[in-house]
DNA sequence: ATAAAAATTTAGACAAATCTAAAAAAATGG
DNA sequence: CCATTTTTTTAGATTTGTCTAAATTTTTAT
């Protein structure tokens, strides 16, 4: 079945509600979709009639099975295409909502497989937020610092602590940057520094003061 | 400036119909866009408003400087994403025009142009038509077959003549398919046969007849 | 418990893009 | 050259997604 871009993004936005609070109200939409709580009323009304969700007037409203099934395949694409564009087209990290939000609704289906393939089934999207693979699925992410990961465990910067010049220079430096994809070579308990590892450069150590300023994505699933 | 999809298939639409005939009439376009002929009337009045066309009601329609303009960045588009699709992501060369429909929608022009430096900056899509530049220039291709071509010329297979089974069996032997790039390395004037490359095999002799069968599209400006 | 405040829905309107049916203009062919 | 056919436009509706203003329901706080 095929959706308009407005349907997705309510579906969407419902969906990421949901992941605070069970019941999401008529105004927290309207809020999150810069829209009139009147309009969002219409909407849910056309919404349930399509049994993307249920909805009792006054009383919220709540995804059903196959709501959630949508709202996850448009997250996948957003993330998918976020990732494309960074990882392939150069695109800085912050620059990417917006094409994504616009690409995500392109509809075929064997695009985004085909796309999730060419980027080696990803995990991540360049915000470190999981990408649910073909089945639905999505993968449980640890957001940490680098300090609490494994030893040999890969990860993705998603964010640094604190951000001083200081900082900053020794970050850069180090080619640590937001979006670096590293891995934890070493873990020192001397002094609790870490031996990390970011591909095209050789590995260098980091403090325990510097790794707990990184802020990690990783997968969470080691087996 | 940003337009609806809809309007951008009417300028695309008019553009296309416009090699043809000087004027595009209103009954040309409803059959082009397969939409009613009231339809067009009502959308044309609204791309006059906008400065995209020329029209005089009864008169016909024709597109202004800027109509033009954003009917080649258009056009650009398509082609950027449907290169794309088959290079980058395997799809066939038939598959991908509804998909290039929806992608040529996307409104960053950044995105386009990040695309055409991924894609090396083609002067040509997997049908063999001919990718506009930065700068809407049109490159000029020659669409003619491979016995046509100058010596040491770079060419795209854009059809095949003679597609009986025994002519695919030869084609298929020698990795030569729609949308595969070639190489003409040598002409033999002795028998007509012709010397040609195919990227990742090494070069084969292909004669007269077969030369006559591979329809290519390649760049007419050697200088 | 109930009055005021907040949230939500209804009612009525509008813009965009489309349609059908009818009217008007242009083209055509004896 | 003028009657018929073809093309095009106008008129009036419809659908989708939105809006504002007013009405209604729920929540909150005394």
């Amino acid at each position: 079945m095929k959706y308009s871009a407005s349907k997705e993004n309510y579906i969407k936005a419902i969906f990421h509600l949901q992941q605070e609070l069970e019941q999401v109200s008529t105004n927290s939409l309207a809020e999150a979709l810069e829209t009139a709580p009147a309009s969002v009323t219409d909407m849910l009304k056309k919404l349930k009639a399509q049994q993307l969700l249920q909805y009792e007037r006054y009383r919220g409203v709540r995804l059903t099975a196959s709501g959630k099934k949508l709202a996850i395949q448009i997250i996948r694409k957003h993330r998918l295409w976020e990732l494309f564009l960074v990882e392939k087209l150069q695109f800085g990290w912050e620059e990417v909502h917006d094409i994504a939000e616009e690409l995500e609704h392109i509809s075929s289906s064997k695009l985004v497989d085909r796309l999730d393939e060419f980027l080696g089934f990803p995990k991540a999207d360049p915000h470190g937020d999981p990408i649910p693979d073909m089945q639905g699925r999505i993968p449980a992410l640890r957001q940490s610092t680098v300090s609490e990961m494994p030893e040999s465990g890969f990860g993705r910067v998603s964010g640094i602590g604190d951000q001083s010049p200081a900082m900053l220079a020794l970050l850069r430096h180090n080619h640590i940057a937001l979006g670096a994809h590293l891995q934890v070579r070493k873990r020192f308990e001397a002094d609790r520094s870490v031996e990390i590892k970011l591909a095209g450069h050789p590995a260098v150590n980091i403090s325990e003061h510097v790794a707990k300023n990184i802020r990690v994505t990783y997968e969470n699933n080691p087996q």
